[in-house]
DNA sequence: CCTCGCGATGTTAGCGCTAACCATCGTGCC
DNA sequence: GGCACGATGGTTAGCGCTAACATCGCGAGG
């Protein structure tokens, strides 16, 4: 029988499973099970039979059977913004290699908008598939509001904004960044400071005006009107333009660095000095700003941070059943580069 | 008894299964199944009961038990180089939309080092977790070795370089796209071209060299010897300022956008005009090249049709069962900004 | 009028695993 | 020496679904 049943394996090239490793090793099914969950009630030289059998037959454990018996998949869902922003691509990496190392997978939707319907139905989805919880990284009002009418049996982290009392929130601190970036420019003697600022149903692009409003009413500054831009360096051109044509600009804080792009390449076209006569601070610190003309002052994120501090906050809650909600705040750090410069007298 | 039940699911909140939905509309679990995966041998009125009792019971089904019933997740696997570079991460934005278009889910394992050793840890992950199929955004010759030796119970796609024989590859025409770069800055009249490459282990970087290389030598130049950077703005820079000193420079094609800005910060610092003194070429078309300064002429490289059309390649796999093989190229358009000019008289 | 055939369902067996409960042994204790 | 108990491992039932076959009722054809 167990002769007739090798040959069937062979023919069939079906893989092992944890029976015909148990037949192998003289045990039962159960027995290899205990083995490969590491229960103590094995003895350790039963132990290695069933080993040696696993290894002969080159078993691999089934993880759709075994997450239909647990109920648990090991797999966590990620809704995002837009994955090739660099921002959230840097998040996703963060929460996927701290995913790696909690022992689960990731499910990425990508979406083109953040609107309430697209989110939702996102979450649906990955919840259909069986994920275990759903990271969103939802920056923008609308996500939000989604996120209030989520269903709540399955555990949910908002990274980088969300509805602080009804779900978990892991964020940069962009009040703070902003104001140390518009410190920055007030210190080197400029009189105001500018602000190009992101799309404002955007939570980063919110909290980022008022660090820079409220820096400058400190100061006792009144803020001039923000200009408001679209994150692409497209729309930063644009508005540097616009800003460039004023001589008593001097300074300028640009709500991201691919904004900051378009401002500093406006500005070249238009004959103004940098920083000679006017000083730009970006946000973010991609990869390229340090090779800008002139390297680009900006404040950096550390989105791998925030990426991997939501991910063992969601894990934390599945594992542990607990729903508490402990918003975290990640610090910012400016970096001062050659775009940054005394204000010109 | 089923009073008795009800009370159970209530207290419990269980979620419904098909059971449920069968007992309420007075059938079978089996054909409530039937109505799901819409078969034809229900009678229409059986089909709204049974819909009724569902949309009554919320009833969502279970796909880690359909996985487990049907030996199929529909769930693909990719894995990828660093995915917070922009062209992994528009990539796997194709392949994540196309995925979602065919109905699938992606889980996405990133890696920080494309060894064999990782590329192959990371299949087995994935093939572990009971995806149909995987993706391997693999353009390292590394990869392409492990990809050799990789277990062929699976469907496998290769994106961007592997090994064509054996794996089906789908890819962008490097080496057009570097002829055609090449092919621009000949025709403004410089007399040659230099070339600044990518890491010599990655396929794309090689294939850019060959295109680069062979128009040269068509146009009957002695190709210069090309020099060597890791993708970064920061080794574009260290090679623009060895560049930058040699005056008979006057035309480069650089292997990505990010080294070109590198190239360009060099050429800026040494005084050098651009496209006065220098030409230069970049490839990928990031979406702040436009801004640059100058706005860099360079490749563009459609990803999404890459990331699109490889997904498209492994499910036809999967649902046919073919294994064929053809290898799919994407062409590239050159586009044409202010960093190329003709060459100084 | 009876049977064949087919459309519409129900029944039964898994998929491969884990969880809960038994069974069996050897040992130490009284 | 008998008995309880811990250590070890087997047995049995699911998890929720689909696939394959069994069943039933009804209209058509002989």
């Amino acid at each position: 029988m167990a002769a007739e049943d090798d040959i069937r394996r062979t023919r069939r090239q079906r893989p092992a499973v944890m029976s015909d490793v148990g037949r192998l090793a003289g045990v039962s099914h159960q027995t290899v099970s205990r083995v490969i969950n590491g229960s103590p009630r094995v003895r350790p030289e039963t132990r290695q039979r069933v080993i040696a059998a696993m290894l002969e037959l080159g078993y691999r454990r089934n993880s759709v059977a075994r997450a239909l018996a647990t109920g648990r998949s090991n797999t966590l869902g990620v809704v995002s913004f837009d994955t090739t922003l660099y921002g959230p691509a840097s998040t996703l990496f963060g929460i996927e290699r701290a995913a790696h190392e909690a022992g689960y997978f990731i499910i990425v939707a990508s979406l083109t908008s953040l609107d309430r319907a697209s989110v939702m139905d996102a979450v649906d989805r990955l919840r259909l598939h069986g994920v275990d919880g759903i990271l969103v990284i939802a920056p923008q009002e609308d996500a939000v509001d989604a996120l209030l009418h989520a269903p709540s049996d399955v555990p949910l982290v908002a990274v980088e904004g969300g509805p602080r009392d009804t779900v978990p929130v892991v964020a940069v601190d962009q009040f703070a960044g902003a104001a140390s970036a518009t410190q920055h420019l007030l210190d080197l003697g400029h009189k105001t400071v500018w602000h190009v600022a992101g799309p404002a149903d955007f939570l980063e692009a919110q909290e980022r005006v008022e660090g820079w409003r409220t820096t400058l009413e400190v100061a006792g500054v009144e803020p001039p009107p923000p200009l408001v831009g679209d994150w692409s360096a497209r729309s930063g051109y644009d508005l540097g333009r616009r800003l460039s044509r004023d001589a008593s600009v001097t300074a300028i804080f640009v709500a991201n660095d691919q904004m900051a792009l378009g401002v500093l390449r406006a500005m070249h076209e238009a004959g103004r000095a940098m920083p000679g006569d006017v000083s730009l601070v970006g946000f973010d610190d991609i990869p390229e700003s340090p090779y800008f003309t002139p390297p680009l002052t900006t404040v950096r994120q550390n989105f791998i941070e925030v990426g991997g501090r939501s991910l063992r906050l969601l894990v934390h809650a599945i594992e542990t059943g607990e729903r508490v909600v402990p918003a975290s705040r990640v610090p910012t750090e400016l970096v001062v580069r050659a775009s940054t410069g005394p204000a010109p007298s």
